[in-house]
DNA sequence: ATCTAAACGAGACGGTACGTCCGGTCTTTTC
DNA sequence: GAAAAGACCGGACGTACCGTCTCGTTTAGAT
């Protein structure tokens, strides 16, 4: 999960106690849920996993790095439903993440890491790699099935194919985010189905960007 | 600027310095610069302003309370441009709110504030109140001058009216700002004209909810 | 009793209200007894006096000079009184004195303007002035006292004088102080019975120096 | 020097410096030296240490405590001299007292503290055990030799005795700080030897409590 | 079965910022 | 022009965490 990937100098020694690792990402969370990211002091987390405080700095650079991989670990549970069509694709995608938003740990840490991102490039790498790529491989294998389904053509360009599916991310997951986050107001099925009528729609202009006309909402058509 | 604002309890005693709220707002804007949210203090912003620290807790109550009141002065300076098509005016907004969000203050400030947020109801308001409020009247203006030039229909129900400025507004404000600050993109006059197209061929699906077609994007009409 | 003894520029404008100076010292003693001398301040004060923290700081200096002349009251009740032998009178003066040094606000109080004095050369003359004369002259009376009894001889050698009554005033008070407030023991008839023994066996062989005997104390000798 | 004398519960962890509780202390009188009582703070005296403030916390509850200890060391050079005679071992004590009265971290911390013990019961204590008892072992020290000698008789009665020993103590250490921080007048050579007269006269009176005599000062009978 | 080197718990360490309190000063309106 | 009110600057308070360091104690793998 973290950084220790090479065993590079394999000496003798202790070896690292891998339960430490998974009670202090628990007892993360948990603090989180119980303090919210301001009052979470890396001592607290340390009690609560058990471990003394050299063993969690051993690991990780600090609170924010700590923070990311604790969080990161929910965003696994998200997947795209195959429910039969993009839009109802769209719309369970969106309210997986708006659940996945509501819940305490998410909520206060997200944006609190993204916005220690902003002066602190290792950690929006890091922010990247572990959360950001989870939630837009979504968006290509939702593509792609529509692709299947013949619900979107097949792109022949792929620079374009690629800008289109970090246009549609940053769409999604920004709305839905501002909708919960900034707004504060629910993002229910009725919001998540005006939602994916906007963004279907909006996608033909985009992608079709000539005549390639698509049925963006089965529902809209008569 | 903020809470006293009825003059309640007038009584003896020397007034508040004035001066003192313009330097120490501009301290904080500096120090947002300077230091980022993190590392900024209220005691460096207290004498960086030439100000006493009992003089800044006077005033705000905290950290966040007084970064939302530094950043917000800086959403005065959006406007909607009036540039003779909707698709032009949302590309200006876009790409003002952009540069508005490159700056280093509120790049490392929103996030902070709006993380903070999370965990603290009276700051969201405030949040809502000095920031939001004032990027979603350029929603709304928009809209309005659309309407008077016929690229929009006028809207009968004004509770459907309101429920789709609000979609609108998370959906550009939410598509910049992660653009912006997760992504880490360039948020360009390409990538603004190409979510201009999006929004616009998203709007007509969802305001349409029906066969009421607009020649939302010139380039779709045939 | 302080400082604006002359009304030297007797210019128009409101004068100084006495109840004030009144209501000041009596809440600087009650303050003393609440909050001891360490924790009392003259916020405090003045919002007990009824006061303005201004109106305080025009009549004193600081807290050592405002504390000074609100205990230098008290020394007032101290007198001489007059029991008939020199050995009952300084065995009255003892129990008085200790009384004085038994209350809270003196207690906390006495020492502590002491402390500050070592510092500060004109806290240290005003202490004398208020407090430290007011005590000498009971010995000094007291011996006039005892002379006029014929229980003491006259005292030929006016600079030995002054230098006896100045040791036996150290001894007296020093005595009294220690006793109360650094070995805190009770100062109860009977210490000061045998104190006063003491101290009048010794003044004979000082004032003595040779073999001019007194009758120490007269009810000892049979 | 302070609490810790057993090693209690001899748990895991860095153990303290020992380096740091000499620094501090040292650093502590020299900040008595440069600024006085009043304006000693903790926070310089860690610098003045090479210390930082929590490691001083961690060891002192206060101002009061970690100045008794630090001034409490300096008692340790009173000794009590062999002179030869009763007369001259208490001039000796009262010259070496009145010496350590002087040095100016001494006189501005000494009645200070004892003002603070005033309404703190442990501060109290500890100054006893720290301070008083270091004197008071002088007077008992000095009086056996008296004995050892044939100066004074043996005493029978040892309530008496302890009685007679405090007596002595507050007079010599109560006339000495009085003289020396009140009335602020010199103890030299000559008011020590009439007052060490002076003791040694109400001596007899007092333990004799009857005819039993005592050559008071043995230089002045020929 | 021993050796060994790193991980471990505990907790003290030097720092930094916190938010509060107080000391004295000043500015304003009221008397 | 004094008084009440209260804002002002400055500075110390005692606390909380930070991230580092020194201890003595496991503990697995290499010998």
């Amino acid at each position: 999960m973290q950084s220790r990937s090479t065993p590079s100098t394999r000496a003798g020694g202790r070896p690292r106690s891998t339960e430490a690792d998974t009670a202090i990402l628990e007892a993360t969370r948990q603090a989180l849920v119980d303090l919210g990211w301001t009052k979470l002091t890396l001592g607290d987390v340390a009690t609560r996993a058990g471990v003394a405080k050299t063993t969690l700095y051993r690991r990780w650079a600090g609170k924010s790095e700590l923070v990311v991989d604790a969080v990161a670990e929910l965003f696994d549970e998200l997947e795209l439903p195959d429910s039969g069509s993009l839009a109802t694709d769209i719309e369970g995608v969106v309210l997986q993440f708006a659940a996945l938003l509501g819940r305490p740990e998410t909520k206060t840490a997200l944006m609190a890491v993204v916005a220690e991102s902003t002066t602190d490039e290792p950690l929006r790498e890091r922010i990247r790699a572990s959360i950001v790529d989870r939630q837009k491989r979504l968006v290509l294998a939702g593509r792609a099935r529509a692709q299947d389904r013949g619900e979107l053509p097949a792109e022949p360009d792929t620079a374009a194919a690629a800008r289109t599916a970090d246009l549609i991310f940053d769409v999604i997951a920004g709305a839905v985010v501002h909708r919960a986050l900034v707004s504060a107001e629910p993002v229910d099925a009725e919001w998540a189905e005006q939602f994916t009528s906007l963004v279907l729609g909006g996608l033909s202009a985009v992608s079709g960007r000539g005549p390639t006309a698509v049925p963006s909402a089965p529902d809209t058509a008569p």
